[in-house]
DNA sequence: GGTAAAATGTGACATAAGTCACATTTTTAG
DNA sequence: CTAAAAATGTGACTTATGTCACATTTTACC
């Protein structure tokens, strides 16, 4: 298997940190009131253009974030993965939500709600500065996100795309098996910002090429150093 | 002239909110050892790629934030005015600039020291609750404009640009005269993620159309109101 | 004030990528 | 197990946008 050295800081956000490792008493402040539940897959945890009410702990699954135009077309612009924050912004700049989140996949989730995590971060400067880091970060991600889209082609993206949902669905202590990418086509396209057909004859050329193994929806990369080559972006 | 009711906010970074009326004792801190610098047009403040050593306010013009590619493509994804602070985010996240900073126009900008200001930060909550809640709402700004990238066309994108310059370039106390777009087509163009060619024969079709006036170089918004709709956005 | 350099504009052409309309395969549910 | 629904794949065609190669206009500067 090819290993392959790739800057994934620069498209992931890292907000696994925010929590990990917390001190206890920010802990037991945060977890006063959670609740975990269980959501099927395709489930909206929250909409665009409403109000938040708490914040969401991914401990199993995955969800994408994304935005819907007026015309219904979907952007997904990231997928968060187990051990991933998500929903704190609109809470913490008091602002309805810049965008909507689903689940991927059967997921469990933990939510925290908005007086127990604002609390928080008013007693804990630890939390504070975390979230401040975090974010701060963030802003690169975005700024790259957008770059991509603003100056690469729908072919480079998409072996981007590969390489960051590898890192996505890499399962842990299962190194020795090839990392299967297990999302439709439908997602996968609205992940590269292109239209369905066009997805599907890029993935045969890439198949072709050997760059990839497709096994019914599921795909493999075989070749990622020479993906990360075709998506040119250093 | 028409009036338009559009989200700016949607698009617009509010950093002026972060030092604006800071309490007096924090201000010492920042100012301390600030420095203020006057800059010509296409000076560049930082490069993405190194490291921060400070942040800067902008007293007078106007900067380009951008990302240059491999094949030295410039993609200018944001452009802050008089009053907006820029830099904080690598200083605080610790890690190299993700991208480059330029005058567009003859500028004053004052520096505030790295040391000065990640101080400020731990002791003074209330600046540092001000960078989260800026911070959060920077994060809807870019993703709106990765889905503009992502979903809209040159035509949508440039109508949207042309009505977010405008609010960039308004004067203060000149409520009467027309705003006057003031940068190059070139610098237009690298704004709305185009072909400088592309650029030029779609604002001679919104010239053919009464919805802008061309003196030259600069461009005034005849019907902001329709070059809105044509944006395509809600 | 004149000349070089930079910025702007234009025509011709190439092509990446979207759309539409179906065929085929896979999944779901009764 | 089977029918219906959803997902995937393919061919034909259109078009928005980029590229190249210059003409023209504006700006800068000795």
């Amino acid at each position: 298997m090819q290993s392959i050295d790739f800057p994934f800081d620069k498209f992931n956000f890292n907000s696994d940190s925010i929590l990990e490792g917390l001190p206890e008493s920010d802990l037991i402040l945060l977890n006063k009131n959670r609740v975990t539940h269980q959501y099927k897959k395709g489930e909206i945890l929250f909409r665009e253009g409403s109000y938040p009410t708490g914040i969401y702990y991914i401990k199993k699954g995955k969800v994408k974030k994304y935005k819907t135009d007026k015309d219904g077309r979907e952007q997904i612009f990231y997928v968060c993965r187990k051990g991933e924050l998500f929903g704190y912004h609109a809470l913490i700049s008091d602002e309805k939500y810049s965008d909507t989140t689903a689940t991927l996949e059967e997921s469990t989730i933990t939510f925290i709600s908005k007086d127990d995590f604002l609390k928080a971060i008013q007693l804990s400067p630890i939390l504070s500065n975390r979230l401040l880091k975090c974010m701060s970060h963030e802003f690169g991600v975005l700024v790259n996100g957008l770059a991509v889209f603003a100056q690469r082609t729908v072919r480079e993206r998409l072996a981007l795309s590969l390489i960051l949902l590898r890192d996505k669905y890499k399962k842990e202590n299962q190194d020795k098996k090839p990392v299967e990418l297990d999302l439709s086509r439908d997602d996968l396209a609205k992940f590269v910002g292109t239209a369905r057909e066009t997805l599907v004859r890029l993935l045969h050329d890439f198949k072709e090429d050997g760059l990839i193994e497709i096994n019914g929806r599921k795909i493999i990369l075989k070749k990622p150093l020479e993906l990360s080559k075709i998506a040119n972006l250093y």
